[in-house]
DNA sequence: CTAATGTCTCTAGCAACTATAGGTTCAAGG
DNA sequence: CCTTGAACCTATAGTTGCTAGAGACATTAG
C-alpha cells in the first residue's frame, strides 16, 4: 500500500496533480486509512504512470480518458487506441511545422538586429509591419 | 476614429480579446463616444497590430509589454528588444526539439500496431509501459 | 420608427495544473 | 509516553491567453 506521496514518487507526478486527476475523475477515489489518508496499490501506480506516460507524449487528458477505457476492454479491436494516436501525432507534426516557421521568421529578426536604437531596429520594426513577413505564422494552434 | 468592431476587423483580433487587453494594460484607455463606446484611431492600431503579430510568433504577454515599452524609446539601445527576440528563439527551438522527439515515438508506436486487439496493442502497452521508449520526453515544455 | 446589429459590463469557463492557507495524522527520536 | 516535524487533508484561488454568455444600452439601415 502506497500513501500518495509515495505513488507520486514512484510515478513521477506531483502530489496536487494525483488528487486534481482523482478530482476530474481519471483516476478512481482510492481507499482511505483510519485517518482518511488515501492509499494506493500497484494498480493504481499502473495506471498513473500510463497516464503521465501519455501526457508526456502530449496526449490531452480527455484522449487519455479514452486510451484508459479501451485499455479495460482488452477484447475489443485497438482501432480505436490506433486511430487516437495516429491524431496525436498529426497533431503534433502540425505543431512542428508552425514553430518551424516560427523559428525561420525569428532567425531573419534576429539576423538583421544592427544592434543600433530602437529607431532602426529589425526586430521593433519587423513586428510593427507584418508585411515584411514571408510565410503566414499563427502560433495558436502551438501552444 | 474606428469603433472596436472596425479595430478588431483591421487587426484581425476578436473583439473580446482588445477588451481583455485593454483590462490588463497592454493597451490603453482609448477614448468614448458620448454613448461610451470605444474609439480608437490610427497608432491603437498599430499598437494593437504590433501585439497580434508579436503573439502570432509567440511572444508571451509579458515580453510584449517589455517589446511595447521599447517601442515607445526610440533613442535607447535595442539590446534588450534582440535578446527578448533570441530567448524566443530559443524557446521555439526547444519546443521543436521536444516535439521531435515525441513525433518519433508516436512513429514508433503507430507503425507497431497490428490492428489485432487491444490486449497486445502496441499503443496501449507502450503508454503502458515507459521503458520501451528510445529518448527521454517531457511535453511540457511543448505546450 | 423599428428591427437588427453592435456595443457595454460583468461573470464564468477552458486546459492542466500549481500554490496557498489552515488544519490533521503519522512515524521516529528522546 | 510525548513531542516534533514531515506528510497528509480540504478548499480556494491563481496561472496564460483568451472565449462565451447574460442582460442592458447605442447605433444604424430600411
Amino acid at each position: 500500500m502506497l500513501t500518495i506521496g509515495k505513488l507520486g514518487a514512484a510515478a513521477g507526478v506531483k502530489v496536487p496533480t494525483i488528487r486534481y486527476y482523482e478530482q476530474i475523475g481519471l483516476l478512481t477515489t482510492p481507499d482511505r486509512s483510519r485517518g482518511n489518508q488515501r492509499l494506493y496499490d500497484k494498480p493504481d501506480l499502473d495506471r498513473l504512470a500510463f497516464i503521465r506516460h501519455a501526457r508526456e507524449l502530449g496526449f490531452p487528458l480527455d484522449a487519455i480518458r479514452e486510451l484508459l477505457s479501451l485499455s479495460d476492454q482488452p477484447d475489443q479491436s485497438c482501432t480505436a487506441a490506433d486511430a487516437i494516436a495516429r491524431r496525436q501525432l498529426l497533431a503534433v507534426r502540425a505543431r512542428i511545422a508552425r514553430l518551424k516557421a516560427l523559428e525561420g521568421e525569428l532567425e531573419r529578426m534576429v539576423a538583421q538586429c544592427a544592434h543600433g536604437t530602437i529607431a532602426d531596429c529589425r526586430v521593433i520594426e519587423v513586428l510593427g509591419n507584418h508585411g515584411q513577413c514571408i510565410a503566414p505564422h499563427d502560433v495558436r494552434s502551438t501552444e
